[in-house]
DNA sequence: ACCTGAACACCGTTCAAGT
DNA sequence: ACCTGAACACCGTTCAAGT
């Protein structure tokens, strides 16, 4: 009898379970069988497709980069590195489970390369020097990935009360689930600000 | 044969060897088995003195986060902010393959709390508003797990000539892996210090 | 080219047993 | 109390074999 004319696996596919069963049980929960079992196949059939599971989760990573938006830095450089920031931030937010492997896979692909190019390219056009360049550009991913790692693994658990009287500074008003993902939209708001404000007045001074 | 008077394993050998294998193989190279022949022990030995292995590389990661320091928030805010954060990232700098760990744990030891503490005391006392103390907090806390996050992932690999020539803003003399130590400890500094004066202004207003 | 079954070399952890 | 041997339920990955 003739195989089916349709593979049962493509990169796409397995790419989008893999993103889900990422998001759904974190990136313990994703194992190479399970992910197997989930697409009716075996788990060596995965490695026709991806050579490792590594190059998998590169690979989501790549497309989670992709609605990151460096086009502000056309315009003036800190507009390019205030959406830049927030489109990078959003990108994390929307996969919160997938921000060790974001932050920590090497910037090497093209589109990565691409847009690092964009951010330096712009802030140099805007007269900072190369070398403030780098670092701004350096500065902001670590605001953005500071915020993706502590939404990624919310840092004050359910058990409130175990500290609420013991430490009469820690108003767990502000720390409660329920308004955790608030305080972190709000105080990423605020130290990019900070930051821009910043930036600005050391502009003048150049 | 009696048995020796000292135990083969304590908690404090246990995390030290830990330590050493994280430091020099990554958190990957890090296994039960692989720690207790070190030990010259077998793997069921350690559950002994540590229940899991999460309980054991959390205690690591309070050995490390002890030698932060909250003492300048007894002279003033920024003063404070800016110790309790270049303390803090030191810790991870000397490290960089336990920042993940670090980074997830939920911060409810009682260290944590008193830190924790301090911090949002500090800047309460200093005139912010209770809800801009949580801010600053989380803001600080970002700059330096997402600094310590790129240095324990180096961007770029070594492989530079492979996109020397096609992007010319990505001036690779700033990127080496020679330097990225340096640019790292400049990036932070350049950030800490535009985020300190924008909030400085910000202060101002309030 | 795509998929499978069996296997290799690992994991964290449990548990009954020994001292 | 502390340590061991054997075992359970997993891993990622390889490879010969099938279609």
């Amino acid at each position: 009898m003739p195989r089916p004319s349709t593979p049962l696996l493509n990169r796409a596919r397995i790419r989008s379970h893999a993103l889900a069963m990422v998001d759904a049980a974190g990136l313990g929960g994703l194992s190479m069988r399970k992910l197997a079992g989930e697409l009716g196949v075996q788990a060596p059939s995965l490695y026709t497709h991806y050579r490792t599971k590594d190059e998998l989760l590169q690979d989501i990573a790549d497309d989670i980069m992709s609605t990151v938006d460096v086009s502000d830095f056309a315009t003036d450089w800190a507009a390019g590195v205030r959406t830049w920031a927030r489109s990078y931030r959003a990108a994390m937010a929307a996969h919160p489970n997938m921000v060790p492997v974001i932050a920590s896979g090497p910037a090497r692909r093209e589109t990565a390369l691409a847009r690092a190019d964009a951010v330096h390219g712009g802030l140099v056009r805007a007269g900072w020097p190369p070398r403030y360049a780098t670092m701004i550009g350096a500065s902001t991913k670590y605001l953005v990935l500071g915020a993706a790692m502590s939404s990624f693994s919310r840092g004050f658990e359910d058990d409130v009360q175990v500290y609420v009287d013991r430490y009469p500074h820690l108003d767990q008003a502000h720390r409660l689930r329920d308004h955790a993902d608030e305080i972190d939209a709000d105080s990423f708001e605020l130290a990019l600000d900070a930051f821009i404000h910043g930036l600005t007045a050391l502009r003048a001074t150049l």
